[in-house]
DNA sequence: TTCATTGCAAAATTTTTGCATACGA
DNA sequence: TCGTATGCAAAAATTTTGCAATGAA
């Protein structure tokens, strides 16, 4: 059973349906490149389905994330949209390149110490972790050297 | 020499004017409550001087944001706008409790250490961090718990 | 059949912009 | 005085909603 199945059997479970639309968002969501705004997964659904709506995209990503099928970030502060993902991946964090755009994803294990920390220290309950970074590239910091010299 | 005038001399530094209404704007980010959007420090800005405009204070904010002077942030994934704070606080991350709506400022040295980590591992280098967590503080815990009996 | 979901268009929200006027330096 | 910055109102950009029609179960 892939991850679609599963999300499309959580809502059946829900008393939702499924329709056609709501499997196509959910194959752009987790579809790769991750991270599209609601317009881009909007232009990727409709390659597929050019009848679907604007609307009906919102519609299902608000549907998806209240559920917990998708999850919905800001990756960075010149990007004030929401950005979604499948929820199913793994917890992990991001990184936005200042100059060529790419965004990388990582995991460390440091950032669950923080969380402990904090659940420790202070008595918080973390539910949800958004660690977004934004810099410079391995490939874009050597070319700005360079052409700076 | 306050921060006010620091950021004041920053502008005229830059060839920018210093008005009543960016002296206002500045304020109003540096002062307690923190971490509001536009439209809050519009209307808290508008309580000393009523005429100030709302597109007088996007302009701003976008100017002091350029001049590093700001800082904005999106704080968690149910308030999608952009919240500011003065760019003069050492480094910190934002916890906002998903019941109280409350937000905690916390530090953790752990965090660098994640930026290391990924400096050295992957030659990013680091502009800027955003480490937004959602949960339950201490005290809605507590009463949650207590509710649940 | 039933009622959740859709597409469309209109509305609501949030942010930006054009332009004449005001005001800082 | 000179040119930046402002206020206003209009526009742009983004997201939500009302409603009749569609289609999943």
């Amino acid at each position: 059973m892939t991850r679609d199945d599963q999300a499309l059997k959580a809502l059946r479970a829900s008393g939702r349906r499924i329709t056609s639309q709501r499997r196509k968002v959910l194959q752009v969501v987790e579809a790769s490149p991750r991270h599209l705004d609601a317009e881009a997964i909007y232009l990727r659904a409709r390659e597929n389905d050019p009848q679907i709506s604007l609307a009906t995209v919102y519609r299902t990503l608000a549907v998806l994330k209240e559920m917990g099928l998708v999850e919905g970030r800001f990756l960075s502060r010149d990007h004030p949209r929401e950005h979604f993902e499948g929820a199913d991946t793994p917890e992990h964090y991001h990184f936005t390149c200042l100059s060529c755009g790419r965004i990388t994803e990582f995991r460390s294990p440091r950032v669950a110490e923080v969380f402990e920390e904090l659940e420790r220290e202070r008595g918080l309950s973390i539910q949800h972790a958004c660690l977004c970074l934004e810099g410079w590239c391995d490939a874009c910091r050597a070319e700005n050297q360079a052409s700076e010299e």
